[in-house]
DNA sequence: TGTATTTTATTTGTCGACAAGAAAATCGCC
DNA sequence: GGCGATTTTCTTGTCGACAAATAAAATACA
């Protein structure tokens, strides 16, 4: 036996040389947009450090660039915490997201390939499958990788990496809306993502464009209708 | 005298606690966007923590800062170096400014406020002023505030930042630019700017569109042209 | 002489420690 | 008892050092 260290620590697997950073920065990252790290809450670097079984140093590396990617919030000599979610300015959210929608529908339309096109249907079949077992988490990360591949198969780097990050803002409000129905989810999306990838491999831009802003308009009335309810009952987080 | 410290060293000032790494992202920022740090050359994590005066630490968080910006690359275990042009791929790159230009734009019309429009005027006249001087660094980063002005004032922070993103990547091929010009300065875009402040300031929607894009195209006209005759001589950086 | 291999040197990634700053707790005073 | 000043505690920002990984140089060999 080689695990014949601490006593108390559950022993932490051997990691190469600079992927430490990067365990951190993807598992910190799922948890912020699952929401499993509420908005707001701080952020204790030793208390992640102990965790992970690693120094501050690629913890705090893991957080400035989680702090770029807008994710977590940063003040000086004070804590870090996750990002708050701006309720009162979610209409901006919802413009941009409606723009990129139907931004990177049209780009696919005009610029699909074989291999993109695959891509995109084996996201959906994965998004399929998750709303079937009916387990939210797979399905918000699923649609996210779906419409990332749209975005790929439009071939605009720039219009990508904008819309991802778009795309995971939009991830906690996802959450947030499927934990309010206890997870369940419903059937429809999968229906519209179909259509949309009909449109996409048939080059119709124009129908794609259609599609992306119904699917948009969709989700936007969800989140609205979500709020206006929570507001009833009690301020939201 | 206090400043009896390295007889070798500029004694650099005392710093307050947590201000090192502003001052360093900022700093190579500037560098970077103004090509005094040329696309591709390597960065020494230990040589700018002597030049700054300070340790690695704060350096290496600078860096990752800009390597979540966009302008540093960084390879595992190997040095960082500043982020080069893509050139075979600009295309994406006017695409994507073009249509940033006209929503900005078209955004600023609608939703244009007196403090916002001041704003602008007054990036406007750095602009000019630095135009008068043939000052080409100024006149570049004073072409970005004008920009950015009418981002703010369109007031969507989405698109906000994914402008000066997009605008930062522009203003390392401005230099090039006007580099090859040995940094003579054309008076026509101060009159380009001036129709875009009349249109938002009017509130006209459809012209403020029309001049972004005619913007977009003058500018994306003259980097093609430099990029062809560049091509001609000899291979770009 | 050219190539493969070992050795050296340079540069990064990580660590533990210390000090500055802020929040919490304690104390003194009215 | 309430409020302000002081002390304490806690967390971050910075540092110097060491080790791993890579690049460069030197060596051995065909």
């Amino acid at each position: 036996m080689t695990d014949g260290e601490d006593a108390a620590g559950p022993d932490l697997p051997e990691r190469r040389r600079g992927s430490g950073v990067r365990v951190v920065h993807e598992s910190l990252r799922d948890e912020i947009l699952d929401l499993t790290l509420p908005p707001g809450s701080p952020i204790d670097e030793v208390e992640l450090a102990e965790r992970f079984g690693m120094s501050r140093t690629p913890i705090r590396e893991a957080l400035i660039r989680l702090a770029g990617e807008g994710l977590v919030e940063t003040l000086p000599n004070r804590s870090a915490m996750v990002a708050r979610i701006d309720f009162l300015n979610l209409h901006h959210f919802f413009d941009a997201i409606t723009l990129m929608y139907r931004l990177t529908n049209r780009l696919a339309a005009m610029n699909r390939s074989d291999a993109a096109l695959a891509r995109i249907r084996a996201a959906q079949a994965d998004y399929a499958a998750a709303v079937a077992a009916q387990d939210a988490l797979t399905m918000i990360a699923a649609n996210r990788s779906f419409h990332a591949a749209i975005a790929e198969a439009g071939g605009n780097p720039y219009y990508t990496q904008f819309f991802l990050r778009v795309l995971d803002e939009g991830r906690r409000l996802l959450r947030l809306y499927y934990q309010s129905f206890d997870d369940r989810l419903p059937q429809e999306y999968v229906g519209e993502h179909d259509a949309i990838i009909a449109a996409i491999a048939a080059g119709d831009v124009e129908e794609s464009d259609r599609l992306g802003r119904a699917h948009a308009d969709q989700i936007v009335r969800q989140i609205r209708a979500l709020l206006a309810r929570e507001r009833r009952d009690d301020p939201p987080l």
